[in-house]
DNA sequence: AAGTGATCCAACCGCCGAGAA
DNA sequence: CTTCTCGGCGGTTGGATCACT
C-alpha cells in the first residue's frame, strides 16, 4: 500500500520519552510483526502490545489495524443484498450503533458497514433528498427494496439462460475469495510460512460487478422446487414483530437462493460510479417514494 | 491523453465508560 | 472520591482510484 495518510503530515509523531511513533499506512513489514505479535501472545492490551511488539504505533492504531484489516475471519468484498438488508433494517432499529450492528454480520467491520452507509446509503437519501433516517427513506425501504429482492432472488432461479452466467461468476468470485481467505489464515499461522498482506493487490476491484462472492445455498435448499420468502409474513417482517437481537446474516441467507451480482446491476444506472451492488434504481425508488407521499 | 469531479475506504481523532491505583 | 490508563466507539479526513468529458 502506498503512503497515504503519511504524505499529507508527518510519519512520525514525538512523544515525551523522544521515541518515534509511526503514522499513516501500515507497511508490510509492520502487519507482518503485529500478526507474527498477536499469534503468539493474542489479541488485547493492545498498548503492551505496542510497546513490546516492536512497532512504532500506538495501542489504538495496532487494535484498528488487526480489527479492520488483519484479522483472518474479515470478509472481504462487496456488501451482499442481504447483508445490506440487515444494514438498513438493523440501523432503522439501532441508528449509528455500528460496532452492534457489524456484530450480526460476521466478518464485516464497523468501519466497512459505516463507509458502505455513509457512501452508499447516505448517497441514494441524498439524491432522493430525504433522510437517510427518516421514516419516509425507511419505508421506501421497505416497501420497495424487499418485493426487488424476492423478484431478483426469484428471476435468477427461473431464468436457466441466466444461470451458467451466473455460476461461472459465483463459481469464479469464490475461488478467489477461498484463496484469499487462505492467504489470510496463512499470515495469522503461527508458523508464519509466508506473509502475503490482504488488500487491493489480491482483491476483485471494488468497481467489478464480479467482486462480491455471494452465498451459496445448500443443495437441498437449491434444489427445491419453490423458495418462498415473503418479508411480511416469515422472518423477515419489517415491522418490530421479529426480534432483530436475535437475526443475522445466516438466517437470511439460509432463506434465500442464490444469485449473481450481476442481476443487480442492470439497475444500478443512475450512479455515476457503478458499484455492482446497489440494491434500487433511483427512478423506480423515487416513483414509488411519490405513491408514499 | 489530459483534466476534473465523484467515490471509496484506511486511518486518524476525540470522546466516553470501565476498571485499577 | 479522584485520577489515570486503557479499550472501544462514532465521526471525520484525505489520498488513491475510477468514470466521465
Amino acid at each position: 500500500m502506498s503512503e497515504k495518510r503519511a504524505s499529507s503530515s508527518s510519519s512520525y509523531d514525538r512523544i515525551e520519552l523522544g521515541m518515534e511513533l509511526r503514522r499513516g499506512p501500515w507497511t508490510l513489514e509492520e502487519d507482518t510483526l503485529l500478526i507474527h505479535y498477536i499469534a503468539c501472545h493474542g489479541e488485547g492490551r493492545w498498548n503492551l502490545l505496542a510497546r513490546c511488539s516492536g512497532l512504532r504505533r500506538t495501542g489504538k492504531s495496532c487494535r484498528l489495524r488487526w480489527l479492520n484489516y488483519l484479522k483472518p475471519d474479515i470478509k472481504r468484498g462487496n456488501i451482499s443484498p442481504e447483508e445490506q438488508l440487515l444494514i438498513i433494517e438493523l440501523h432503522a432499529k439501532w441508528g449509528n450503533r455500528w460496532s452492534r450492528i457489524a456484530q450480526h454480520l460476521p466478518g464485516r467491520t464497523d468501519n466497512e458497514i459505516k463507509n458502505y452507509w455513509r457512501t452508499r446509503v447516505q448517497k441514494q437519501a441524498r439524491q432522493l433528498k430525504i433522510d437517510a433516517d427518516s421514516t419516509t427513506f425507511r419505508d421506501a425501504v421497505r416497501c420497495y427494496l424487499m418485493p426487488r429482492l424476492l423478484e431478483r432472488t426469484g428471476s435468477s432461479q427461473a431464468a436457466p439462460s441466466s444461470m451458467d452466467a451466473v455460476s461461472i461468476s459465483a463459481a469464479t468470485t469464490a475461488a478467489a475469495d477461498q484463496a484469499q481467505q487462505a492467504s489470510l489464515h496463512d499470515i495469522s499461522d503461527a508458523s508464519m510460512r509466508y506473509y502475503e498482506p490482504p488488500g487491493p493487490e489480491i482483491r476483485s476491484p471494488s468497481s467489478s460487478p464480479c467482486s462480491t462472492v455471494l452465498p451459496r445455498l445448500p443443495d437441498t435448499v437449491a434444489e427445491a422446487d419453490v423458495v418462498t420468502f415473503d418479508p411480511f409474513s416469515s422472518g423477515y417482517s419489517m415491522n418490530d414483530a421479529y426480534d432483530l437481537d436475535t437475526w443475522d446474516i445466516a438466517l437470511m441467507s439460509a432463506s434465500l437462493p442464490s444469485y449473481a451480482v450481476s442481476d443487480y446491476t442492470v439497475c444500478n444506472n443512475n450512479c455515476g460510479r457503478n458499484t455492482g451492488d446497489s440494491l434500487w434504481s433511483m427512478d423506480e425508488l423515487h416513483d414509488m417514494l411519490k405513491k408514499l407521499t
